[in-house]
DNA sequence: TTTAAATACGATAATAATAGTCGTATTTAT
DNA sequence: ATAAATACGACTATTATTATCGTATTTAAA
């Protein structure tokens, strides 16, 4: 109920992992996929989604990996979550809205107003305090 | 992201048309299926489960159906969401947990955390602001 | 007292979303 | 050159959600 996806999780775990090492250190998939029995290939998308966002830093070749870029206090929860899996809600007729009967449904409204409620309470929590 | 199912969100608008007509008057699973383009058995299945939690009545017979029967400002959306969907949190592993790697995981706390903030943000919701 | 319209609900099927793998290309330190 | 790493599109497998089916029960009304 209300749950993310293992992309985000295993997003988190690297990111908790590579904060609790020197900031210049470079980890790998592997390294972190050994270590908290991960699918390593589906570890690495995620981390190399992070580094397309910018959150972390990739270095290629032998002996390469990822260290974390951004500072993540400056980084909210929700733009964390958007930046993996899309915008932030309860329900998805807001994004998409394929809903065919978009015109009778009687809790618009109300439904904004949650998306709303958790959104801005995500706003207020920094990606640091999830992994420090 | 943070989806709620179908399921809540049929009950939502079952219980947001209940309550804008007189208190007293019982309103079909059929009835509400066909004025918001809902799959009728679905539908009634969710009203059921909501007639066993006693948010609403059900009344047997032809001329039957149901009528609200809490007071829905009493109702957090917590309770409502956990009852029709089991615990509220962000991911499963800390309600049915056949997490495997249990002991190497490094977020569960900070998970903890979300999760209560999110509890304690539907705590402070009525059902009642949704359906009103 | 039969009929029909409604709720009740377990079981199953269909669909969609998520999770994971495969194959191949690219980069680069040694 | 080689090997170890990232990069990433395409595909497969698995799981979860959504919907339907079938049947039983209740009860108002003809």
């Amino acid at each position: 109920m209300l749950k993310l996806t293992r992309k985000v999780e295993y997003a988190l775990i690297a990111l908790r992992h590579m904060q609790a090492m020197k900031p210049e250190k470079l980890t790998s998939a592997k390294e972190i996929a050994e270590a908290y029995g991960l699918p390593q290939q589906l570890l690495a998308k995620t981390l190399q989604q992070m580094a397309r966002d910018r959150i972390i830093e990739a270095v290629q070749g032998p002996s390469g990996g990822y260290r974390i870029l951004s500072n993540l206090d400056k980084i909210s929860l929700k733009d964390f979550f958007e930046k993996l899996e899309g915008p932030l809600g309860i329900m998805d007729c807001y994004f998409d809205s394929d809903c065919v009967q978009i015109g009778a449904c009687n809790i618009r409204v109300p439904i904004q107003r949650i998306n709303e409620n958790m959104r801005n309470m995500f706003s207020k929590m920094s990606l640091r305090e999830v992994t420090q």
